[in-house]
DNA sequence: CGGTTAATTGAACGCATTCAACACGAGTGG
DNA sequence: CCACTCGTGTTGAATGCGTTCAATTAACCG
């Protein structure tokens, strides 16, 4: 299959295999702390970055200080994908992380290269895929639906069913546009209702998947 | 220059010319009529898009029949240009509407021209940032801030400050994440607040570009 | 341990929704 | 020209969901 575009190929999260290489092999290793911010809101845009290890968060400032997170990204997840010529979010480490970077300059050197073109297209439709998920989210869901919608989505990318939550309460409010309070209580409700239990602050088990199948809806 | 990827440049709203030319050229021209379906959720993505005369809008519809409008396209939009296999949007004609469309297939078989391939990611990253601002509106702005935001954006697009509004109140409140009722008292007060005037149901005015900016933020 | 941060819980408030009534305009037919 | 209707927009009153502010508890780490 020689497609200059894959507008016909769509698998999970992972980057196609030539971006990949390239951050493999001319990329730099980084490692980073958590907390520590890995690029600036209004930073120029100038790097790829691929997760190899950790969390990383990205986030968005309002000038009065209302915070929204954009996404969280695991490993094996490209991130840095920006439209702009300038970040309009920031990046974190969310844990402890190992990031590979590679100046945009570099993929740019190698361009032409079919396999790479293909690959730079698809990272930025899957980015696009998972924003226009976040919209409906956060237009038409009550707080239930955004919390029950969330847990799902990280009880599928890990195949366990003993889920760890990489990401404290803010973050998940952030993300969710809602307050630290109401993911607070509506995760004690998901646990009332039986629908998942948390033997720990940051890992969780779904005991009624229908149910919480239900909510995400 | 001589760019395989447009990291670098960024213009308005308008598509790059390669593709404006494959569309102009090899596309069909459509007569949609005003509420009439261009393309429905669930269908394969098929074609490319450009907006030749008209506004169309694109809408997700949850399964219990909440909607949530996607974006508005405006003449010289490309819409349609969406990541997976099969549309997450329908595209509707919000008012009669010339459509230009071209198969993919087709522009599959022009790939490998460099600016082909650049149009198509510039396209693709245009969408991600129009998405990802809707996100920051949707999940951390008050009604009040939706609205104006949303008038302001009319308002700059068209040069004029004398705006339509090619949509109704649902179409404004399902993009916003609100309810017909709550953009409506929302407009009223704005109107109060000697922000915008309204001398037609679809027509506005903005008479305090401050106070409208402040609010938007 | 104490000290600190993160998470939970409670109570009161407020913004947006809901449900219902009303206004307005456009089109139709008497 | 008016009466009628239908679609769309506005307005009102009551409700409720999520927020806010404050206090408490739980987890983490020296």
């Amino acid at each position: 299959m020689t497609l200059a575009y894959s507008l016909d190929s769509h698998d999970a999260a992972v980057p196609s295999q030539a971006l990949v290489e390239v951050l493999d092999r001319l990329g730099s290793r980084l490692n980073v702390a958590k907390d520590t911010e890995i690029y600036a809101q209004e930073d120029e845009v100038e790097f790829l970055y691929r997760v190899a290890d950790g969390v990383v968060r990205t986030t968005r400032l309002t000038c009065d200080g209302r915070r929204q997170v954009g996404d969280f990204y695991y490993p094996g997840d490209l991130f840095g994908l920006e439209p702009g010529p300038d970040h309009q979010f920031s990046a974190e480490a969310l844990t402890d992380c190992k990031v590979l970077v590679v100046r945009r300059s570099v993929v740019r050197a190698l361009a032409g290269e079919r396999e790479l073109d293909r690959a730079v297209l698809e990272a930025t439709r899957r980015e696009l895929q998972r924003v226009q998920d976040h919209v409906l989210l956060l237009g038409r869901k009550s707080a239930r639906e955004k919390v029950a919608g969330f847990l799902m989505s990280l009880a599928h990318q890990q195949h366990d069913n003993n889920v760890q939550l990489p990401m404290g309460r803010q973050d998940m409010a952030d993300y969710l546009g809602l307050t630290i309070e109401t993911v607070s209580r509506t995760l004690t409700r998901l646990q009332g209702d039986a629908i998942v239990e948390f033997p720990e602050l940051r890992r969780f088990r779904v005991t009624r998947w229908e149910a919480l199948e239900d909510l995400a809806a």
